[in-house]
RNA sequence: GGCGCAUUCGUCUAGGGGUCUAGGACGCCGCCCUCUCACGGCGGAAACCCGGGUUCGAAUCCCGGUUGCGCUACCA
């Protein structure tokens, strides 16, 4: 399926690191420009000079990098300019446009009389009932405005809404909302302190320019979807409008509420794609690749917050996702985020891999350990491992039996394990594996049954006891897969070691 | 406070008038497998927010309420 007229885009604001909701904005984007053969673009919207943060751009463009969330347009690939701060001279025009016809209007009330009045009157708010008492070109007289702009005087640049209107946003994931236009107020479109326009205009006038066809963005933005659809109609573009789709929100763990920040920090697991470090305060904040996460799994499990597909699939690979997304799939209500499927992904991810696959990763982790042992060797303990590890940081503990000697042996394991006779037979093994030549898998477990059965030995105790000698503790893999893997003379090294020190 | 959106197991969700004694997944519990821990298999507890309608029939449609969330900035 191909539509060259689908265009989406991402728009970030450079405030930070780019929370996990923003990622799962971005990917549903993606997806959906992907699924209908269009084009997603990228667009920094940073408006707000004063909360700017350095690095935040490239730390989102890195995350949704890493996650193989790729843009056909913007900053991402050098194209353009598509920072808005870039775009001054562009918007300014269209302020112009609007004052001219008379959809706007000049205000030079100052934050602090804005604040006063807030004070003062309960429930304030700028529009057609009080804009007749405050400082604008519609109070003043035409001279006045041009001596306060010619002498510089800070002003900004409101919307003047029209009292009464039922509006109407058609919304995919929603239907039709409607408000009345009394509850809008003259919102700021334009600040001259900095010569930038608000989210608001910027936002109308670039989604218009870059010819967006679908504006697919969290339902926080769903309130002011009306004040959108008005500045549509005042700049002349409603009928090129784009079609709105409001996502449900990425909601805490617990208790209520939006998940943010704070909620990571408090609760152990990341809420960052990447691993972040602020410019300002030094506070960092941890992210989903640091914390040992595929990337395909967060994928995949953001894909299922407020997604899912026509049957009971779960696992969805990134063109999967795409070939089965669809808006009206999307749910209404907010998801809680549930931390523990997230694992859950991750594990089943780190399962299906290969022990070749996962090979880097382990071998980095052995060498921090100062091991150095033969691939074939690595290859086997990953195999024999990988089902207990939901992380790749996961698999020291649960291999490094096979590669060091247990210095201690666990306390508990101990009083279960080793039981009156356990020395003896355990010596007995001693004896019975001294005389194994063939120490293969097969071949010991046989040779080791036999005399265990001979003896009228219980199973169980004898291996039991004999793991808590060669591991240290009461866990890992069949113990035959262990001492064939770990050799003959390490195996009776460990034996008699443990006999000493247990007995 | 005002406005808007939402409301199915603890969580993510399926469901769009009869197929629902409500399905799947995570988590939890039990059993099996078994030399342990896992993996795997099997099974279990666990939900239609409440009240009115509409209809022969409602989890599904309508209205009201509850509760939750969002917005209400010269932030996005």
């Amino acid at each position: 399926m191909s539509n060259t007229n689908i265009r989406v885009r991402f728009a970030p604001s450079p405030t930070g690191p780019l929370h996990i909701g923003g990622v799962r904005t971005a990917l549903y984007n993606y997806l959906f420009a992907k699924k209908n053969g269009g084009k997603m673009i990228l667009r920094i919207e940073d408006t707000d000079s004063n909360r700017f943060v350095p690095g935040a751009e490239a730390y989102i463009i890195e995350a949704l990098t890493w996650l193989g969330i790729r843009f056909d347009e913007g900053i991402a690939n050098g194209a353009a300019t598509c920072r808005q701060s870039e775009r001054k001279p562009i918007y300014r025009k269209y302020v112009d446009q609007l004052l001219q016809d008379g959809h706007a209007y000049i205000a030079f009330d100052t934050p602090e009389e804005l604040e006063a009045k807030r004070q003062s009157t309960p429930n304030f708010q700028y529009d057609a009932r009080t804009r007749g008492d405050m400082v604008n070109s519609l109070t003043l007289s035409k001279e006045e405005v041009q001596t306060r702009l010619d002498r510089g005087d800070n002003y900004v640049v409101r919307i003047l809404i029209e009292p009464g209107r039922d509006i109407t946003v058609d919304d995919l994931i929603r239907g039709q909302v409607t408000i009345n236009s009394n509850i809008l107020d003259d919102k700021v479109l334009y600040k001259s302190a900095d010569n930038l326009p608000t989210y608001h205009l910027a936002n109308i006038v670039d989604d218009h320019l870059m010819e967006i066809s679908h504006v697919i963005r969290g339902e926080e933005w769903l309130p002011s979807a009306p004040l959108h659809v008005l500045l549509y109609r005042y700049l002349g573009w409603e009928d090129s409008m784009p079609r709105f789709a409001h996502l449900p929100l990425l909601l805490k763990p617990e208790g209520n509420g939006k998940l943010s920040k704070r909620d990571g920090d408090r609760l152990g697991f990341p809420v960052f794609p990447l691993d972040w470090t602020d410019p300002k305060t030094g506070e960092k904040s941890s992210g989903y690749r640091e914390a040992g996460y595929f990337p395909e799994a967060v994928v995949n499990f953001l894909a299922l917050l407020g997604w899912h597909a026509t049957d009971d699939k779960e696992f969805f690979t990134m063109d999967e996702l795409i070939r089965e997304f669809s808006l009206d799939r999307v749910s209404k209500s907010g998801a809680k985020f549930d931390y523990e499927k997230g694992k859950w992904f991750n594990h089943q991810y780190l399962m299906n891999k290969s022990a070749e696959e996962l090979y880097p990763h382990v071998q980095h982790i052995l060498e921090e350990h100062g091991v150095d042992a033969p691939k074939q060797q690595v290859l086997t303990a990953i195999d024999l491992t990988k089902g207990r590890c939901t992380f790749v940081a996961d698999f020291w503990e649960h291999m490094h039996f096979f590669f060091v000697a247990p210095q201690t042996y666990d306390e508990k394991t101990r009083q279960k394990r080793w039981k009156e006779d356990s020395p003896r037979e355990m010596r007995e093994l001693y004896t019975v594996l001294e005389g194994i030549d063939d120490f293969s898998i097969e071949h010991s477990e046989q040779t080791v049954m036999a005399w265990i059965n001979a003896q009228g030995y219980h199973t169980g105790n004898i291996m039991n006891a004999f793991r808590l000698c060669i591991v240290g503790e009461g866990k890992g893999p069949h113990m035959f897969d262990i001492t064939s893997l770990i050799g003959k003379e390490e195996t009776l090294r460990r034996l008699k070691k443990a006999i000493e020190t247990l007995s």
